[in-house]
DNA sequence: TCACATATCTAAACGATGTTAAGATGTACT
DNA sequence: AGTACATCTTAACATCGTTTAGATATGTGA
């Protein structure tokens, strides 16, 4: 079975684990969580079903993985909208909105990013790219609140906001177009009255 | 097969639905979502597999009721919270924090109030057993706030503060002692920035 | 009291799932 | 060229939710 030299690089598949990332970020665009599968990727893949688990271990691995992805791109996305807001408080609402369009444009990789019941939290590179993204958005709080505000009492606001912005996503009572402006009326309540 | 009048009053099993409901947080309380299963509960009930069914026609539904019920206690709890707190302000702050004594007071019903993806919300039910808690919240916040905020705004404060209290229990970067703190603080930087 | 209608549950089977062990196959390196 | 190794396949397993048909117990009305 020839190979396509530019996309297959390596070995039989070539790179098996990105293809099962990326195919299976579209399964779960698809589908969502529910339609996801290893049985129907590996076969949208071109392997077998036990092929992924050498790579990821199990499907958790593998969903981990495309979480981590996930939240690489979301630091793409956060960088790209404070880089075109102004103030620093403008900044942080876009950064809080960069998830919301990430669920539009990205949705696969959205639908996984926050289920610590499918993925291992744990996992270093999970950790670590979840970490960074987070991080961005406390650096651009440090410039949106007074110098008088704390590091602690940042991170709270942090971890207020991002907690407001994912949980939202999964409030029945909430319609899609409501969001946005309910984490607008957070960012300016948190920052107008800090502590 | 001789029955206690007492708990079973008809029929086979007695109250099978209710059993269902109780063992099933149970079970949840236990092992979390993953660990339910249809099977497992049907063994620990004392039915066979299929006896679920024809009360609740398959998993999701029987989900769906115990996630009914869940809401139920939370309102009952808000309730509780309340009435113990005063002003309006500090009120607020008990019945955000009333979710968070549940999930460790009832893990396993507080394990499927907001999983979208294992109920289902469009359920009558469950719609209004939700909507019913939510609406206490809003109830109080228009005691909390000053007269001149209008209703939308505190729909949306409503909104805020549920889905941070929310969300917070699904970020992977906060611990389990600062979800007080975090909600500490969103309740006062809303009910002080309004709008 | 007894037959009948009905709600309730059982028995059995189905397709689908993730995981695992053992073996085959292709790649890379000496 | 030959060997070591990463990669993938084949096959089988246990488990899962759901469905269908049938058995059983309950409640009702004659």
């Amino acid at each position: 079975m020839p190979q396509d030299p530019q996309t297959k690089a390596t070995y039989h598949h070539g790179n098996l684990p990105d293809a099962l990332i990326e195919e299976g970020a579209r399964l779960l665009a698809e589908g969502g969580t529910d339609a996801f599968s290893l049985r129907t990727l590996a076969k949208r893949t071109g392997v077998t079903v036990a092929a992924p688990s050498h790579h990821f271990g199990n499907a958790r691995g593998l969903l981990t993985a495309i979480a981590t992805r996930a939240f690489e791109k979301l630091a793409l996305q956060m960088d790209v909208a404070a880089s075109s807001a102004e103030p620093p408080q403008d900044a942080v609402l876009a950064m809080c909105l960069a998830y919301f369009e990430m669920r539009t444009t990205e949705p696969g990789y959205a639908s996984v990013m926050f289920r610590l019941d499918l993925i291992n939290p744990n996992d270093a590179h999970f950790r670590k790219s979840a970490y960074h993204a987070f991080g961005l958005l406390e650096e651009m709080l440090t410039r949106a609140v007074p110098i008088t505000v704390g590091a602690a009492e940042i991170s709270t606001i942090a971890k207020a906001l991002w907690a407001t912005t994912q949980g939202l996503t999964t409030l029945p009572m909430i319609e899609q177009n409501e969001m946005e402006q309910i984490i607008r009326s957070s960012v300016a309540a948190h920052l107008n009255q800090p502590q």
